[in-house]
DNA sequence: CTTGATGCGGAGGGTGCCTCCGCTTCTTCT
DNA sequence: AGAAGAAGCGGAGGCACCCTCCGCATCAAG
């Protein structure tokens, strides 16, 4: 498929692509319901891992353990609710961050990518186990954050404050690797961060 | 510290480094079910993971919950115990090869390399998830089983079966990285493993 | 307002985790 | 060999979690 001049056209259609993957409920109730699930969810996973007590997460969102079985029927089919949902907000976050300085986007952009990749990585490997790592939900989710990702950088590169000689194949590659860093000390993958980012930093 | 000729002499060093790190029962009932619940655990923890059953390991071992509770007071102290016990077997393994042909002996152990690191990731995994990457158990296991590889690989390399160019240090992590490939086929990682191992081979 | 359709929730039966302590088995000393 | 204390055994019991099932409540369309 040829991509014209905006990005953006390839932005839409893998939200498109994302959104298909899920239906969300339609009568009012059900919707803020599922809703709840999710974030408490998206909490419990991120503060217990993959193995956080599905009954301590209909608690959190105030619901049965009843509805919570009923939106989501397996531990997976949540999991990958939340992984999608979560991927859409990077994705969404990109196109807010456009009213910003091309360069300061792109930082803000990948440092939310760092804490995503880092408490998400335990999701996705859960999840790899279960099903195939071509299924649609990651291609689609690849190729969201991919779009999204190169967007910022092209743009900060168009404004001549990254180097041109990059890609965000290596950039994502470099900073999904800096995320996955074991450490006790949650300062320094920041640090590690500022210090990697220096080196996409165009020369002045 | 100095190395002699003979590599011996740095396998027994980590071997007793390894086994001081756990000390068996003395009294013969016990050592008996504490090599029961070893050998249970390994199996559970392969065939279902890290999240294996304990009271199924207590019944598969013969023996009573309690028990098991006694000799692991924690799922991580049995974890432990099991990749030690293994790291072992791997160590013993390469000495018990010595009879073979150089490069067969390497080939061999190697495989059980991959077998050893594929079922165990996860559980090394785990236990990073828990406690330090320097403690006293990884150190002791990483050293075992870089002395019994680089015999191994220097042996052939001796025998002139393998090149000479190339250090257990890059052999190590070449299978390791063959042996975390996720993939539905199971032959798949015995054909990439042979094309890489035919990558080590001295040119005849 | 009525009325089906849709969704809610939690009781209940099953399993696993871990502790505690009365009973058994081993070992050592005479 | 026998006694006696030390060491070890095992499973009942209390709690949390998993998942199912179904009577009851809520919604929205007519």
């Amino acid at each position: 498929m040829a991509v014209k001049g905006q990005m953006s056209d390839t932005t839409i259609d893998t939200e498109k692509q994302l959104t298909g993957l899920r239906q969300r409920p339609k009568r009012a109730d059900a919707r803020r319901n599922y809703e709840a699930l999710l974030t408490a969810a998206a909490d419990a996973f991120t503060e217990h891992g993959t193995a956080a007590s599905l009954e301590d997460i209909a608690r959190r969102a105030e619901v049965g353990i009843g509805t919570l079985y009923r939106h989501f029927p397996t531990r997976q089919a949540l999991l990958e609710a939340v992984y999608i949902d979560e991927v859409e907000e990077m994705s969404a976050k990109a196109a807010d961050l456009g009213d910003l300085d091309p360069w300061d986007a792109l930082v803000a952009w990948l440092r939310q990518f760092v804490r995503f990749a880092g408490t998400k990585r335990a999701l996705a490997d859960e999840m790899l186990n279960t099903i195939d790592a071509e299924a649609p939900v990651f291609t689609a989710c690849r190729a969201a954050i991919t779009d999204a990702g190169q967007m910022l950088l092209q743009r900060a590169q168009d404004a001549g404050e990254a180097r041109k000689d990059t890609n965000f194949t290596d950039v994502g590659r470099m900073v999904s690797g800096i995320a996955s860093i074991k450490t006790a000390d949650p300062g320094q993958i920041d640090r590690i961060l500022d210090m990697a980012l220096d080196g996409i930093r165009a020369v002045r």
